[in-house]
DNA sequence: GACGTTCTGTACCGATTGGTCCAATATGAA
DNA sequence: TTCATATTGGACCAATCGGTACAGAACGTC
C-alpha cells in the first residue's frame, strides 16, 4: 500500500455539486470546480473521471437527496400534509437559503436540451421519478389513479415554476402564498 | 453614399434569436451565429456590437412577441378566453413546433444567474411584465385587485412550469390536460 | 532505511473562445 | 470614370477551455 487520499471524497463531491447547482454544468469551469474543490488536478482526473461524469454522479445524488425531502416527510405526516411540506421546504430552503439556486435538475433540463441531449434526459428522468412520488402521495391520499396521475403532472408543472421562480428571486412570502393557492385549489377539487 | 449591406438585419436578428432558443446564450458560440446568421465577422460586429449586445436585443424581441400573443388574444376574446388561449398557444406551439425550446426568457433567467446576473435580471423582468398581463386580464375579468394578483402570481408559476415542461418533451396531450386542470381549478374557484 | 506504490503539483497540449484589424471589394454620387 | 464611403472576408490575437503527461513527494510494507 502506499500514499492515502489527502481529500475526502464526498466533501470534494458535495463542493462540486454546490458549484455545478449554482452556475451551470458550462459556466463551472475547470479552474472554478478544482478552486472550490480544493484539490489539484490530477486528483481531479483520477477520482471523477471528467468534467462530465462529475456532472452526472452530482446530478444523481442531488435527485437522491431531492427524493428523500419528500419520503422523509411521508414517515412523519399524512400524504397531502407531506407533500406541501416538500413544497414549502424547496420554495424557502432550510439550510443557508441554498433554494434561490433553483433545482438542478430543472435548471439542467433547460441550460443543457440541444447542448448536450443525453445530461438533459438524465435529469428529466429524475424529475419523471420525483412526479412519480407525487403521484403515489396522491394516490395514498385517496384519490383514483387516474385522477392522482393527473395532479402529479399537474404539481410537477407547479414544481418547476416554484423552482424558475425561487431562481428569479421571487419573495418567500409569495411563493409561500402561491403554494398555498395550489394546495387551496386542489383540496377544493378533491373534496 | 456607399456600398449597401448584403443582408437583412431584421431577417438577421431573427435567425440569431432562434439559434439563442434553442441552445441558450453560451452554448451558441460566434462560429454558430455566423453560420446560422449567414453573415461575415465584420458584418456582426459593425451591425450588432457584440455577442452580449446581441442577446440583449434578442430578449426584447423574444419578450414582445410573447407579450403581442396574449395582446392579440385579448382583442378577439373574453379576458380569461384570452389567458387560456395564450397559454394552449405557447404550450403546443403553433408554427414549426417551436415550442419544445420553452421560453427563451425562463432559460434565460436559470443559464445565466450567477453567470450574468444582469441579464438574467433583464429575462426577469420581462417576465414580470408579462405577468403584470396575466394580472390585468384576471382583473378585466372580474376579479377584485388583490385577488387578481394572487391568481397572476400562480399563472406565472404555472406559465414557467409549461416552458420548462415543453423542453422536457412532455407530451402535447399531457400539458393541454394540465391547462385544462388548472383552468377548471381557476374557474372553479372565482365563481 | 530501502523499496514499491500511489497521490499531487505543474508544465504542457491542441482546440476553441470572443474580439480586433486591415486590405480588398463593391457601391452610389459627381 | 473617378472618387469617397461602407461592407466584406479572413488573417490574426490573447485568453481560456477541457484534458494529458510526467517528475517528484509522501506514504505503508518489509
Amino acid at each position: 500500500m502506499a500514499r492515502a487520499l489527502e481529500f475526502n471524497r464526498s466533501a470534494a463531491l458535495d463542493k462540486a455539486l454546490v458549484l455545478f447547482w449554482r452556475k451551470g454544468y458550462q459556466a463551472a469551469s475547470l479552474s472554478d470546480l478544482l478552486q472550490a474543490m480544493d484539490i489539484s488536478r490530477s486528483s481531479f482526473y483520477a477520482t471523477f473521471g471528467d468534467k462530465r461524469s462529475l456532472y452526472l454522479e452530482c446530478l444523481g445524488v442531488f435527485g437522491k437527496r431531492t427524493k428523500d425531502v419528500l419520503l422523509r416527510a411521508r414517515n412523519d405526516h399524512a400524504p397531502l400534509d407531506a407533500l406541501r411540506i416538500f413544497f414549502e421546504y424547496t420554495a424557502t430552503g432550510q439550510p443557508g437559503q441554498r433554494s434561490i439556486w433553483g433545482c438542478m435538475l430543472v435548471n439542467t433540463v433547460l441550460e443543457l436540451a440541444g447542448v448536450d441531449d443525453d445530461l438533459s434526459a438524465r435529469a428529466s428522468g429524475l424529475l419523471a421519478e420525483m412526479q412519480a412520488e407525487f403521484e403515489r402521495c396522491l394516490f395514498d391520499a385517496g384519490l383514483a389513479s387516474e385522477r392522482a396521475a393527473g395532479f402529479a403532472s399537474f404539481l410537477m408543472l407547479f414544481n418547476e415554476g416554484v423552482r424558475v421562480s425561487n431562481r428569479r428571486k421571487v419573495s418567500r412570502e409569495q411563493l409561500l402564498s402561491d403554494i398555498d393557492t395550489t394546495f387551496r385549489l386542489i383540496g377544493s377539487a378533491t373534496q
